[in-house]
This record gives structure tokens, sequence and C-alpha cells, in this order.
RNA sequence: GGGCGGGUGGUGGAACGGCAGACACGCCAGGUUUAGGACCUGGUCCCGCAAGGGGUGAGGGUUCGAGUCCCUCCCCGCCCA
């Protein structure tokens, strides 16, 4: 008799699960914590089908908070600690290093909250936050920690930043930034989203500052054309794609009419189609265009500089109009109708020549800024290349389709022949602005002096340390917080030694992020930024694992310091990420009250409860279960109880079964080698919830009346534990340890499956009469198809239904079904027009 | 408006073009108990007492056979405008 899973056992129970996984995570430590030999690994290629060559694996490092990990988080973390422990059961060499990203806004934030120093945010939730590693069974190796806000870190991003000065890469520009006056700091374009910071949900407005930027757009031909080939997620790399926005086109010079002096002046419009230029009807410029004060008219010129007033002052920003008629007129080449100028602020200076062609036909807001604003919003003709006008009716349909191709051709000539085209590709990448007005970051290493402009700090008097105190507000002018520590900022120009002042902003939180992959082969080497050799032989990273909110953001910021660190010859490979997987976002749970502002903000679930209560197995488990890791979900606490339970179940199964096994019958010897193929399969597809699904399936039968504690021996149980261990690892250890395995569970080689095996000596096979299921019947699958319909046609059920007629047409799936096709008038009728003598 | 991804029970989700709803959560019934936020057994897509019939956002198509492939439409999510 099986002794069943008790009440007091589970009386007991969560403290019983949390108990034993204390004591496999003392016993596992004592043994070591994973390690890297991160010098003797042979380097090869991912592709080469080698088991042996080194698997670097990645995390997305975590920002530290007291209040310790969020689900969401710890999700990533779940992924990437199954593929590694099953990489590594697989024999190869694995890195999987964990860091900190302590610098930036939501630690300075805490730390104001609470009253105490950020230091002491990123000490104490880095402390909480390892020991929930710890707890959730994350196998790290801890001998390769970093943190980002330690100076032995930001010394080398100081150091970095100076490098790509050096190279020409930075430089100090006045632009109209995003500027969210919650948060008092300005914002990169993609902290912006739908016209709101991102990290408070306040609207953000613009202003103008002076600003390092760091020009990342030099690279947005290769960031763009690396994306071919990678094997990333489609969805990652289409997001990015759009984000660079590469588009061919043309430039195209257009002839402005001087109002008054009958002079000319040029202005460079992007276009993508040159024939659609016959559809425009007027130019719009942005406020900052340097041409407006020459082309507009004095008749206008007043309205226009008070709207450009206006709009520089974000407090009125509602109740400025559209624009702004300049009553100056541009020629449209194709048409050569005259089109009117305005001037608008949703023009951005920096975007395709701070000048638009509007095109109200194929542009519904175009359109609608026309009708607002009185402008033409029909085009005319193509009249500038001797093309017959087009007619009305079929007549011009044909003219079209037949010389479709050829008016492309003529247009694009006639303009080339007039000279005012040129081919042109445009992005929709900006330059990066770089600093923050923030306090907890890393010292942008500049010195301004008055005699010798911005002085880069010397290499030897790196770092820049950041003072150790509280925060400083930042102004609200949009000055540096750190400008106002007058001890950090007072010091003598490093060229000619007269008082000069340090910069005051800080790096952009992403800084530090984008070359955490290459530090954490040599954390603790003071000499260089990293080690080249060690690079040499882990790089590129085999899988980066993080939220898909970092598609944009961080993925493209890291590929662009990968890619400057190959130019720089630091290493060998452009691309720093051989693999991504992004797992989809746990969201809220959906109140009716919330629709949908606050699920998709402030939603950050914490850990810490869970896994206190359930333990790290039990969370693991669900956080995998949930679904696909791939999809976004709502988060639904309820069900990892189901997974606790599951697990008990799991421990009162195997180890009641222990030394119960005699021999291994044939039935759970194949749902053995079934379960080492859907565990491998799910795993190397990141469906993990399969996995899951298949061990609970397996727990099932076993404790089903249909297997008998006999026929299940000792290998099936030890194959389950290893085939665990990577998803439920301290309970995986207690029942290896229970059945008395040799050795450690993670030595343990991960189990081959047999094809042969799997491929079952008889199936049950459905019987179809047209399209009924009229019998099943268990068959040899190989048996040939003339057998299969001999042994079908006898079957009493199959006589009743055809009543003896051979059907008119059979369709065998082998293994699957075998359907017999009456001819039409052998037909079972319908119920309906059943009459007695059709019965029979 | 453009791009991408989706739409399957009360819920999360399974299903090489071949028996839809695996595995769970929840719920229902019964059992058990040291009365708990516990456990065990069974049930749980819909209609029907049943035999049976219907059913994967809607409509059409291909096919012996469609949740799955093709077309049209509707809805949801994300990204970009």
């Amino acid at each position: 008799m099986i002794p069943r899973l008790s009440d007091r056992w589970l009386s007991m129970g969560q403290v019983r699960l949390r108990d034993m996984e204390e004591r496999w995570r003392e016993r596992l430590e004592e043994r070591g914590s994973p390690r890297s030999p991160l010098s003797d690994a042979a380097a090869g290629d991912d592709d080469s089908g080698d088991d042996t060559r080194p698997f670097y694996c990645l995390d997305m490092f975590p920002y530290p908070s007291r209040d310790g990990f969020s689900v969401n988080q710890l999700r990533g973390i779940a992924v990437s600690d199954v593929v590694v422990r099953y990489q590594a059961a697989r024999g190869r060499t694995v890195f999987r290093p964990m860091g900190w990203d302590s610098f930036g806004r939501s630690i300075e934030e805490e730390a104001r909250e609470a009253g105490i120093l950020p230091q002491e945010v990123v000490t104490r939730g880095i402390e909480v936050m390892r020991e929930q590693l710890r707890r959730f069974g994350a196998w790290i190796d801890w001998d390769h920690e970093v943190c980002t806000s330690e100076p032995e870190y930001y010394r080398w991003t100081q150091w970095l930043f100076r490098r790509l000065h050096q190279e020409g890469l930075v430089s100090r520009q006045e632009t109209r930034v995003h500027w969210c006056s919650r948060c008092k700091m300005n914002l990169a374009n993609e902290e912006v989203h739908n016209g709101c910071c991102v990290h408070c949900g306040d609207s953000a407005g613009e202003r103008e500052l002076a600003q390092w930027v760091v020009e990342i757009t030099r690279f947005s031909d290769r960031l763009h054309l690396g994306l071919r080939n990678l094997k990333w997620p489609t969805r990652v790399k289409t997001m990015q794609r759009n984000w660079i926005g590469r588009r061919e086109g043309y430039r195209l010079t257009l002839k402005v009419s001087h109002p008054f002096m009958g002079e000319w002046e040029e202005i460079d419009v992007f276009v993508r189609n040159l024939e659609s230029v016959a559809d425009c009807t007027f130019l719009v410029l942005s406020p900052e265009h340097p041409l407006i004060d020459s082309i507009c008219d004095e008749f206008y010129f007043e309205e226009v500089e008070e709207y450009r007033k206006l709009i520089c002052d974000p407090s009125n920003k509602s109740e400025v109009a559209d624009g702004v008629v300049t009553g100056a007129h541009v020629l449209n080449p194709l048409t050569l109708k005259s089109m009117p100028i305005v001037v608008s602020s949703f023009v951005l200076p920096s975007v395709r020549f701070g000048a638009i062609l509007a095109n109200p036909k194929t542009h519904p807001l175009h359109s609608e800024f026309a009708e607002r604003m009185g402008l033409p919003r029909v085009g005319g003709a193509i009249d500038a290349i001797g093309y017959p006008r087009r007619k009305w009716g079929r007549g011009r349909k044909r003219a079209q389709t037949e010389q479709g191709g050829d008016l492309k051709r003529r247009v694009r000539t006639s303009l080339e022949a007039r000279d005012v085209i040129e081919s042109h590709t445009l992005f929709n990448l900006r330059d990066w602005v770089f600093g923050r007005q923030r306090f907890w970051g890393e010292p942008i290493p500049v010195i301004h002096c008055e005699s010798c402009g911005p002085v880069l700090v010397p290499e030897e008097d790196l770092p820049v340390l950041l003072p150790e105190i509280e925060p400083p507000t930042p102004s609200e002018e949009g000055g540096s917080a750190l400008a106002e520590v007058e001890s950090f900022i007072n010091v003598p120009c490093p060229t000619c030694g007269s008082p000069a002042r340090r910069e005051g902003d800080v790096m952009a939180q992403w800084a530090a992020s984008c070359w955490y992959y290459l530090r954490f082969l040599s954390p603790t080497d003071s000499t260089r930024i990293f080690d080249p050799e060690k690079g040499k032989e882990w790089l590129p990273v085999n899988l980066c694992v993080g939220g898909i909110e970092h598609s944009v953001l961080h993925l493209l910021y890291v590929r662009f310091f990968s890619y400057f660190f190959h130019d720089q010859g630091l290493t060998s490979r452009e691309e720093p990420f051989r693999r991504v997987f992004s797992q989809g976002r746990i969201r809220l749970p959906r109140s009716p009250a919330d629709k949908n502002e606050e699920s998709h903000r402030g939603g950050r679930i914490l850990a810490a409860e869970h896994l206190d209560r359930y333990g790290g197995d039990a969370l693991r488990l669900h956080l995998l279960f949930m679904g696909p890791p791939v999809a976004d979900i709502e988060w639904n606490g309820a069900g990892i109880r189901g997974c606790a339970r599951f697990l008990m179940r799991v421990h009162e199964v195997l180890t009641s079964r222990v030394a119960t096994g005699k021999f291994v019958s044939r039935r759970v010897l194949v749902e053995k080698h079934r379960l080492i193929r859907r565990v491998s399969r799910a795993i190397r597809t990141y469906r993990l919830n399969k996995a899951v699904s298949s061990f609970m399936s397996f727990i099932k039968l076993l404790r089903s009346d249909q297997i008998s504690p006999e026929e299940v021996d000792r290998s099936t149980l030890s194959t389950f534990c290893i085939l665990f261990q990577p998803f439920a690892p301290h309970m995986a250890n207690e029942l290896w340890e229970r059945i008395g395995g040799e050795g450690r569970l993670a030595d343990q080689p991960w189990p081959e499956y047999s094809e042969e095996l799997l491929s079952p000596h008889e199936v049950e096979i459905a019987v179809m009469v047209d399209d009924k299921i009229v019998d099943r019947v268990v068959i040899d699958p190989e048996l040939a198809k003339n057998q299969v319909i001999d042994l079908v046609t006898d079957l009493e059920a199959v006589k009743e239904c055809t009543g003896g007629i051979p059907a008119a047409r059979v369709i065998h799936v082998p293994g699957r079904l075998l359907k017999l096709l009456m001819a039409e008038e052998h037909r079972t009728p319908d119920e309906s027009t059943v009459g007695p003598a059709a019965s029979e």
C-alpha cells in the first residue's frame, strides 16, 4: 500500500518545503558556488555543433531595490537558469554571472523617499536581492559580480566616455530636449511614450538645453544592416528596424521665390516617392528653419515671429495654433503649381531637413492640417515633363498602367536634368542625449575652463568620484543636481590650472549597462576595461535574456557600444549577443476600475511574498508554467499553490517508490523517453510551460492505478530527477538523495531518448466512415494500407455503417486513422429523411 | 494610418492539416480531518433525460478532412507615426 500524501505532511507542508530547500541550499553552497573556468575554456562557434564549447549566458542585470525582485525579473532569470543548467548538464562550460545596475533615477528616488543615501539603497538592495536569488535557486557565478555604482566600475564607464570623445563621437549641442518637470530631468526620445515620461507618467514637455550628445546616428546604417544576420526574435529586430527607421529616397531641392526682391532661395526636402510630389500642396517648415526670415512675406512677418515665440514657452503650449502662414510660396517641380509655405512646430528641426512637403492625399494628418489652416488639399497633374495631362475616366487609367513604370523614370530624368534631386537615405534614429541633470549617476569626466573650454579629465585622474552626500534637488531651470555641490564643482583646469568648473550632468542610465557583459569577464582588472583575451574566448554572449521592454532602449545602445569596441580593436565581433530571448511582460490583473493606464506603468509585482511563502522551486515552476515565456501575461498569484502542491506530490510519488520497483515495464520506459524528448524540446524552443506540464502528466500517470509501483525502476526515478533539476533544483536534489543517486545531481549527464522506442509497436487509430468515427482499433503502425483495410472492414461497427458495400475511396494516415468514403448513393442518409425502410 | 503579434471553456493555456480543450487554476459533488488559506476521489465547452447534435472572433475558399493553409471583414495587444 502506497502511503498517500498525508495531511500531516501537508499541514507542515509549507514549512517542510522551505526547510527542505534551505537544507539543500546550505549543502550545495558547501560544495561551492558554480565557478566558470574562464581561462581554460576552448573558444568555439555556437553553430559548430560541438557541445563542449563554452556557453555565456547573460541576464539583463537588475537595479537594486530594497523591495527586491519583481516577478517579471525573476521570470527572465528562471528562463535563463533552466537554459544554463541544461547546457551544463549537456557538458558545456557555462558562465552565468550576475551584477547590479545601480545608478539611476529609481534608486535616487527610493533614497529620497526613505531619507537615506542612494548608496544605502544600493547596498541594502543588493543584500536583499542576492538572498532572493539564493532562495530562488539561481545558478550564478558570484566570483564575477559587478556593481555599476562602484568606483571600480564607473571609472571605466568614464574611461569609455573619454574614448568616445576622443573618437569624435561625443559633442556638446544646444538642443531641444524632452523635459519631465516632475523628474526634473531631460528624457531621451525613448523615455517619452505618448508624450508622457515613462518613469513617472507625467506629460513631458520640451526645453532648450546644452547637452552632451553621443552621435549614435553615425552608426545608423551599420546598426540597421547588422540586424539582418542576427538570430534574435523577429519582434525585437522589427522594433529596432523601425526605430532606426532607414528610408531610401531623394533629397529634392525646391526653389522659393523671394517675395519682394526677385531672388531665389533653395529649400531641401526629403521625398520617398517622386511621383507623389505631384500630390503635394504645401510646404511646412519647422519654426527653427534658418530660411524663414529671408523668405517670409513682410506682411506676415510679425505673425510668424509671434508664433515662434509662443511655441518656445511650454507653459502655453495647448493654446498655440497648429501653425502660421508665411506668405511665401514654392514651386511644385512636377505640377508647376505654386505651393504656400507655412511654419509649424509639428515639424522637428532635426528631422527631414526641418521641412516637410505635405501630401493631403495620402496623409490624413496633412489633410486635417490643411483643412484647419485653409490650405489647398488637391494636388495637380504632372505637367513639367512634357507628359500628357491625365484625363478623366478609363483613358486615364490605361495611360497610367501602360506607362506607369515609364512615368516614374521620366519624372526622375526630368528632375535630374534640372539638377534638383539627389539620392538620399534618411534615418529616424536621433543622436543620443547622454547627460542627465540628476545626482545618482556617473559624473561626466569633463571640466569647463573659461580659457580652454571643455577639457576631458585625464585618464590618470579617473574615476571622478561622486560625492557621498544626500542628493541635492535639481533646480527648476534645468540646472544639474550635482552642480549644486560646490566642493565637487570647483576644480582647477587640468590644462591651464586656472579655476574651472566640473561638468554637473551625470550620464544617462544606460551608460553602464552598455558594456557590463564585458566587465563580467574580468571584474577585478584594475588596469583595463576588460581583458580582451577573455573576450576572445567568451564572446559573443551566447544568450541574453531580458524583458521585451528593452528591445529598443537597451539592446540598441549595447549594440552601438559593441560596434564601437569592435572598431577600437578591443573585440573581434561587431555584435554583442548571438541570441536574445525576450520574456513577455507580467501585467497586473486588470481591475474594472483602472482600465488600462495603471497596469502598464506602476505594474511592479514583488516576488518576496511568494518566495517566502512557497519557496524558490514553486515560484520557479509557477513563473514557467504560467504560459509561454515569450507571451505577455496577467499575473495570477493563485496558480502558485498548484505548483507547490505538485512539488509535494512529486516528493510523495518518488519517495514512496524507492526500492519498490522490481523491473521497468515497457509502458513506463516509453513514458520516460517521451518525457526526455518533451522536456528537451521544450527547453530548446523556450516553451518551458510545456516542460512543466510534461512533468505533471508524468507524475499523474505514476500516481494513477494504471501503473503499479513494481514496474517503475530506479533508473526512471533518477532520470526524472536529472530532468527536473533545472526547473526545481532543490526538490530534485532532495529526491536524488532519497532515491540513492550517486554523485552530484548537477554532474549527471542529460539523458538521451530513443526515437526507436518512441515509435511504438502498436497504436490506436480512429476508424471513420465518411466523416464519423465509428470505432477505434489498436494495430501495428507499420501495417500496410491493404492490411489495415482488411482488418477494418471486418469490424462490426464498420459493417453496420457500410452495409458491406465497398468504399468508393479509402484514406489511410498511418498511425492516425483510416477513413472509408462511401459513394454518394450509399451514404447513410440524414436522420430527418430516414424512413422505416431505409434504416435497416 | 503603417508594421508586427494575437483571438480556442469561467481563467492561464495544449493540440506534425487527422479523436479540439492536454496540463493547471477556479468551480461543483462526495469523502477525510488535528477545522485549514489543508488533503483525497470524481465531475466540469454548450444544448439534450438520453441517443445524439453543435462548437476554436465573423464570413467565404482549398481539402476526404481546417483551430491550423488561402482570401475578406471584425476585435485585442505591442511598436512606430
